[in-house]
Parts: structure tokens; C-alpha cells; sequence
DNA sequence: TATTGTTATTAGGTATACCTAACTATACCA
DNA sequence: TGGTATAGTTAGGTATACCTAATAACAATA
């Protein structure tokens, strides 16, 4: 029972970690939702991980991952983001595909090639997407951002992340221009859950909340 | 019973690939010795090769990779000479460590990045060994070079590639230097298979005919 | 407190891919 | 032709990691 980590342990990991950000409850249906799993295979593999001491689990109330767990889980990310950052600077792999593409590439990168690629990149602080490549030493890097979905009519900023890199919500999107870097003015909150109108580029869009939420802005002196 | 080609899968393929490149009688049991693996496991995926219409074989005689198994083959080599050109070329890692680390990347690299890579290299015709990258279509560029073992004495030419690329064997050629694009000459071979005593960079060396045969040479008119 | 809906687990099954040990088939030489 | 070494297969077992269906545990509310 030692450590042994495979890519399936991984996504594991990977999804908690990622859904620990969010901060979401991380309960057993919730993990198997965010990897098109069964809730049983998650019940059995969270056995798996809790004898590793990669997590710890309280039914109904959630699944933790360990101070082990997290580092190995930083690192899958930090590679999955590098992966990402070569895919796209090095070989002009289109945004929209980078993220499923990396999801392979991240099982398959050693310590050292993980070094190199860093390196060979310049050391990057965050994957195309805008999101914060962590640390070797598993440290992730404080974001002053905040949703778009959170922000109030007439207040500006400049677009820093997006949290969902499924490529039909990057392709819609890459059409509206709405990526890293780009200024965004929030022209109207409509009420009761409606859209988000917001200028940027000169054009005005009207956004759904599951997309604002999802596009995270640096906020500008206004 | 679709083409499920799994990890697994690969590596029979491309084992099968390097050992009839070589000519030798592919039987259970080299397959097994190759792949490290106990003869009643490859007896089993032999099987399921079969049945997937990637090999056909002959009990005492051989197994032999079918159309549809070749190309499957040729184009994993074609990705793992690819991921050690990558390796080599921009993340700089060394040249004994390429094989180990190219033989997982060869396995999460799709049609597309494949094509991206080949071009982000110059579509390089050789691995950092001087083994050839299988072309797209799954063709091989013929090679005029011959290992070192056969040439006879007095006879000249160039290292043109290396094809045991264990870290020791590489290590110790690399400690020679004794690698792709290096002359040497045949001063002397000893009979009763006794060594190979080749100059190259003006100093002498003498190599067992284990390690002469795994090193070809381009002959220039002597 | 009892009911109800949600969440989680257990039991039993599948597929891959490896293993050991026992057995069989073949090639080849004497 | 017969015997033996080599090669190969079968049978039964392990581990991972998924599944469905049935069951149990819990939270929250009537």
C-alpha cells in the first residue's frame, strides 16, 4: 500500500483540487459529476486515496485532501498548466483545445522535464487561460480577481482567467473576443438572475450568469 | 472488440516493430523477453492482438504485424523519435535520458499535436540517436549504413545511429564519444569474436561485438 | 418523531493486464 | 524414431478501476 499514484488516482486528486477552489462541497456525488463517474466507484476509489493518506473523508459532510495530497495535486496541476503553455507558445495548438490535450500530457511529465519545460518557457505564472501555474513547492499565487459575475454596473477591469476550459465555452468566448488581457466595462446587472451586459472592444454583450461566473476580472480604478 | 488501442497495446506493437526491423524470429518468447513480461501474459495479449487483426501468429514461429498493426506501430516510433527530438532540442535533456522519457510521451500525443510538433521541429528525419522518424504515412526512409560488427578492417565511414538506447550503453558511447556524426575507422577485428578496435577523434577503442552491433556506420569511400 | 428525498455504501459483475505453476506441443538431434 | 530441451498454452490468481442494482445512512422538514 505504498504510494503508488496512477493517472487514475490523479484525475482524483486533480478534480478535488480544483473544486476545493471553488470552494464546493466536495461530497462523493459531487467528485463523481465532475468526473463522469458512478458514486460507487468514487465510495470505493476515496478508500484508495484515505489509505494512501492523499485525503480523508467524512460521509455527507465532504472529501479533504491531505497536506500529501495536496502537494501531489499542485503538481499535477502545475504540469497540466505547463503542458498547456508549451502546447500553445511552443506549437500554436488553438485555445480551445490546450485543455484536453494537457490532460494527457500531465501523467506522462517527470520531475526533471517538468524543470526544463519551466525553464525552456521562461517560467511562467499562468497557463493560456489565465489561470495561476502553482509553484514547484506547491505554493499557488494570491489572485486580487474576481468574477465578473460578482462585480457591480459601471465598475471596469481588465480580464485576467477563465475557470472553465471546456472548449465550447472557450470557443464562444474566443468569438466575442472576451480573453486574458482584455478590457471589460460592466454596463448592466439585470435582476433576478438576468444577464450581465458588459462593453468590451468597443461592442456590448449580454452575458448569462454561468458565464460571468466563470470570467474572473482585475478590477481598475474607476 | 473495436480497435481499443490501449497503452498496452503500444508497446506489443512497438516492440514487434524494433524486433522485425532487426529480422530476428519475433516467438512468444523474445516478445516476452523484450517487453519484460512472462511468457503466459504475452501468450494472452497475443491473443487479443489477434483478435483486433494487429498481428497474426504462428505458435514456434513467429508473430508478424499486419498492415493495420505496421502502421499502428510505425506511427507510435514516429511519436516517440518526435517526443526525443523535442526533448533534446528545446528542453535540452540529456541524451541518455530521452528514450526512458520519450516512451510515455509517445503514448498521449494525438494526430494533431503530432503534426504541430513535426513542424515546431523542422520535421527532423532522425531521433537524437540518428534513428529515423517513420513519415506520416507510416513509410520508413531506407538506410545504406551498416553496424560496426560487419564492416572489415581498414574500412571508414560515420556514425550515423545508435539503436540500444539503454542509459548505460548511451552513457558509456557517450563517454567515448563515440555518437551520431563522429568518423571512425575499423583498425583491427580480432577473430574467434573477440572485439572491434575502431580510432575515432584520434583515439582507439576496443568494442565488444555487443556493442558494435548496435552502432552504424555510413561507409565513405576509403 | 416520523417521513421523505438525497447521499453514500455494499455486493456482485466486467474488463484489462499482469502473475505463477502445471502442463502440452514442437523442433531437432542422436 | 525416440528423447529432450525449448517454446507455448492453460488454469487459476491478483490488482486496478470501472459498472449496476439493491440497500443503508443521513438531513431536514412536516
Amino acid at each position: 500500500m505504498e504510494t503508488k499514484i496512477t493517472a487514475g488516482v490523479e484525475e482524483y486528486l486533480e478534480a478535488l483540487f480544483h473544486l476545493e477552489e471553488e470552494n464546493r462541497a466536495v461530497q462523493t456525488k459531487a467528485l463523481a459529476e465532475h468526473l463522469k463517474l458512478k458514486p460507487a466507484s468514487v465510495t470505493e476509489m476515496v478508500k484508495r486515496l484515505t489509505a494512501q493518506k492523499l485525503v480523508t473523508h467524512t460521509p455527507y459532510k465532504g472529501v479533504y485532501l491531505t497536506e500529501r495530497g495536496r502537494t501531489a495535486a499542485a503538481a499535477l496541476v502545475r504540469r497540466h498548466r505547463l503542458s498547456e503553455r508549451f502546447l500553445a507558445d511552443m506549437l500554436d495548438v488553438p485555445w480551445d483545445e490546450l485543455h484536453d490535450e494537457a490532460c494527457k500530457f500531465e501523467h506522462v511529465i517527470s520531475d526533471k522535464v517538468e524543470r526544463k519545460l519551466s525553464e525552456a518557457l521562461g517560467n511562467p505564472a499562468t497557463c493560456p487561460h489565465g489561470n495561476p501555474i502553482p509553484e514547484a513547492d506547491g505554493t499557488v499565487a494570491a489572485d486580487t480577481a474576481e468574477p465578473l459575475v460578482g462585480m457591480s454596473a459601471r465598475s471596469k477591469g481588465r480580464i485576467t482567467r477563465i475557470t472553465n476550459e471546456e472548449p465550447e465555452f472557450l470557443q464562444y468566448l474566443a468569438n466575442l473576443g472576451l480573453m486574458p488581457d482584455v478590457m471589460v466595462e460592466i454596463e448592466e446587472v439585470a435582476p433576478f438572475g438576468g444577464p450581465i451586459i458588459v462593453k468590451a472592444r468597443g461592442a456590448k454583450y449580454a452575458l448569462g450568469r454561468q458565464v460571468a461566473q466563470h470570467i474572473f476580472v482585475k478590477p481598475s480604478a474607476s
